[in-house]
DNA sequence: CACTATTTGTCCGTATGTATG
DNA sequence: TCATACATACGGACAAATAGT
């Protein structure tokens, strides 16, 4: 077996002492759980191992075995592990299984084939005033109504990912509402004769509220990947503003970086053809489009 | 019109505003303190401006009047606001002043340039059997040592990333652990004669566990942009593998993506050298007020 | 077959923290 | 500020299921 206790004990007090801390807000219970749920989320914990017991578990915190329970029982509730009496608590969540990897390249195809192969559910579309941040990124008057909609996407029956878009009201009304339930955002904009040249936009990271947690299935304060986008027409007018945020555990950004010219050359960019080697990404939604 | 009012208040409360939940683990009072940490870190409430009263904000989030002042208390006690009697709670934080925003073309110019407008602290130097994922990633027998490094980047005297590196052994040996904590990584592969040639990355979000809040400066449970690269060189050969964790309130990923042929082809690619309108890159957030 | 060690499940009593009115 | 209700966390004790000797 690869699980040595020595070893492991070993390793993981020279390099990780992963600790909760009793002085922060969040209870200790929940302080661990996001500690194991990270562990078998990044492989420390595969699937189909065997987590350290609650006695040993509460001895490698310093906490009581109700609180490591707690936490375990959590794990369970989450559906990462299974619990039985005796047994002790085995993993049961394959990471990769149902993830999404969206490759930087062919954005357009990855956004099409999604249109396809996932669904879409509209929560909002109105015409309200934007914020201050939306009107400076599209160029507008803040006290004019802009089109805004959100929706969620969903793999299989999970949501992975929030959409908030922004859109001119004069480009906005050149689709209706059904049409963007069903369609791609950008297939629309094409279509009201917006010659769509490039887009800008800015990755970050930041926690799930209320307000995102109940249509992306996820608790409050979970982790989400933040992608901020513009996307100018011809002769830089901007016709779209989009805030999207996607559960990290079903989406990730992935691309690859090459280099430009020689060896000697001190520049990279990102190739649109990619070299065909994936080990990581034989995932089942990625398809190419012809 | 396309726009029905009753439909529209429907919708928006669909949509709903943010919120805080007793059911959730995490205690009230630190929810309503995320939720308007949010709200100023995003713009909504600018430099300068009033913040709602405690009534207010206990009437709309539902909360009692004294979860609503511990939060704005402990708001204060960040250094987000700052709280006067009978004069109300003003926002004095001055969001990303200290923001670093990378682009996606010219990664090794921006990795030399910070390597000398940042100063790097080396946490952790040593050679050890890698995990299972850094094995297969470096392909690489998982019993033998590859050298591991441990880094935080500082921009000025604030921590923004948190970088952990794994090199073969045989191609770590050619350089010394002073070296690596004085230059860029990549400057010393090369000087060991590796051929960088290209990079698959994938970008995610985590949380903030216990071991990397500390050395990063942020508390546990805070969001994380999370970046994993694997380096190769000329003939398909891993060189590196990184695991970078970033601070969304200091760093953000930023690239331009532009349309490859003509208008009508459906393809879309990260262009390597972007249009120079950057109304965004001046200033992180919109701080303009003079 | 018993015997034992391990592991999870359940219960108690108590102290502290959180949230409300 | 105070009193009340509930959640969290602890240490301890015991029962029940599992696996190996």
């Amino acid at each position: 077996m690869l699980d040595n206790p020595d070893l492991t004990a070993m390793m993981s007090r020279l390099a990780d002492p992963p600790t909760v801390d009793q002085r922060l807000p969040t209870p200790l219970y929940h302080q661990l759980y996001v500690v194991l749920r990270n562990k078998i989320l990044s492989g420390v914990h595969p699937l189909g191992s065997l987590l350290p017991s609650e006695q040993r578990i509460a001895g490698e915190f310093q906490v009581s075995r109700i609180t490591a329970k707690r936490a375990l029982n959590e794990l369970a509730a989450s559906g990462f592990v299974v619990r039985e009496r005796g047994r002790g608590t085995r993993v049961v969540y394959q990471a990769s299984a149902t993830m999404v990897r969206s490759r930087v390249e062919g954005l357009l195809e990855n956004l099409l084939a999604m249109g396809l192969e996932t669904r879409v559910s509209l929560l909002a579309f109105d015409y309200r005033p934007p914020s201050q941040e939306v009107a400076q990124a599209l160029d507008c008057d803040p006290a004019a109504p802009v089109q805004r909609a959100v929706r969620v996407r969903m793999l299989e029956t999970e949501p992975f990912s929030h959409l908030t878009t922004h859109v001119p009201a004069d480009i906005g009304r050149c689709y209706t509402r059904d049409e963007l339930a069903s369609q791609p955002l950008l297939t629309l904009l094409e279509r009201s004769g917006v010659r769509v040249d490039h887009a800008e936009q800015t990755i970050g990271a930041t926690l799930a509220d209320s307000e995102i947690a109940g249509p992306l299935g996820v608790e409050m304060g979970s982790p989400l990947l933040r992608i901020e986008r513009v996307v100018y027409a011809r002769g830089q007018r901007p016709v779209e503003h989009i805030t999207a945020l996607y559960r990290p555990d079903r989406y990730q950004y992935q691309m690859t970086l090459t280099r430009v010219g020689d060896g000697r050359a001190r520049s990279w960019t990102p190739s649109s053809h990619p070299n065909p080697t994936d080990t990581h990404c034989s995932t089942p939604t990625q398809e190419e489009t012809p």
